[in-house]
DNA sequence: GTCTATACACAGATAGAC
DNA sequence: GTCTATCTGTGTATAGAC
């Protein structure tokens, strides 16, 4: 039967994303994501120039929806320690099942780390940038001096927990971020009074 | 001219060493490793049994060093929040070399992440427990409570650092690590008293 | 006009035979 | 140390079907 174009080549995103995030991008072929998605690979390099140009945008496919779990694990309620607390308790539970391997734009950055110029690259760039923005602005929103520095801290933190977790299947390398979190953003690092107390542990 | 036969292996090590860590485990051929290292691949396979094979080799030569390295930057003097803004500090310089692309052992964790059983996952975790197990030393040596959250709280701001930087190119993520590091060990965290201030910023 | 199906070019991979 | 077996990789070409 006949396909819409738009669908296919969404189909091809979705089987790449299976593909890739288990297997990585230098272990996946281009036949082998053609043959999940239903397709041909004619019809595959009808859609995308490259593999190069599959592993952009299956990449771009995954910005929002992470950042959008990030942002559901936080939650919006309670100080930015609490919110990181809450974060870094459920990346320890997702981080347990059976299909969890990391982030995929770190992985993919640790394939590509030696090309510059590479989709992998500068697409997973933007993808953290936008990450660091939305603490950034949790962390301005409460006043903190030096919030720049926090939100990058908060980044290493997850990233590291990731990859710490990832190395060692084990969860508590996320609870322990989560405790550095907090010891970071709650204990005298506001910039203006905060006489509610709602920073105080 | 005859070789030696150890001193083979480890030009083929480092061989692999230098293509392996500069553009990823998959993108690098035995062949290549063979050509770099100046022998045939009939020699190759005589030293090691499979590629799998020297990618545990690699990894686990690169063990002492880089903890070594680690040691060097973090220094014998002050306290273990001086001694982690000092590492930080290093690692920042350190990965503006142009050959720095990154931690070996995350990037071939990251390459081969579905795959338990692998040499590369096994030397890896093993690897990053030697590290943490350093740290865990020192912090229990100042006499903090929960040592082992803190040691593991330090691998993840360092794992994460390395990755931020590895992502951005930009050292920046390494200094804001070790702010958060000193965070961590600096206020408040002591089991016991230490009337003499030295942990107090 | 987008898809399927198949075949093909050509390089490169791991591994081993001679 | 060379040479080759066998397989797999990306990307293209040639068919015709809905």
């Amino acid at each position: 039967m006949p396909r819409d174009g738009l669908l296919t080549r969404k189909q091809i995103v979705a089987a790449a994303d299976e593909l890739f995030y288990s297997q990585g991008l230098h272990a996946v072929s281009v036949d082998a994501i053609a043959d999940k998605a239903g397709v041909t690979k004619k019809t595959f390099y009808n859609h995308f120039k490259s593999k190069d140009d599959l592993i952009g945008s299956y990449l771009e496919a995954r910005d929002r929806p992470t950042i959008d779990r990030f942002k559901e694990w936080a939650g919006n309620e309670g100080s930015v320690a609490d919110r990181m607390v809450r974060f870094f308790s459920k990346l320890a539970s997702a981080s347990q099942g059976p299909r969890w391997n990391g982030c995929g734009f770190m992985r993919a950055t640790a394939e590509f780390a030696n090309m510059q110029g590479h989709p992998a690259i500068t697409t997973a760039r933007v993808h953290k940038a936008r990450c660091e923005q939305w603490l950034l602005n949790m962390v301005t929103e409460e006043g903190h001096a030096d919030a720049e520095t926090i939100a990058r801290a908060l980044m290493v933190l997850i990233d590291g927990a990731v990859s710490q977790v990832l190395i060692h299947r084990d969860a508590k390398y996320a609870t322990s971020a989560g405790f550095a979190a907090r010891s970071l953003v709650s204990k005298g690092q506001l910039a203006s009074d905060t006489p509610d107390g709602k920073n105080q542990s």
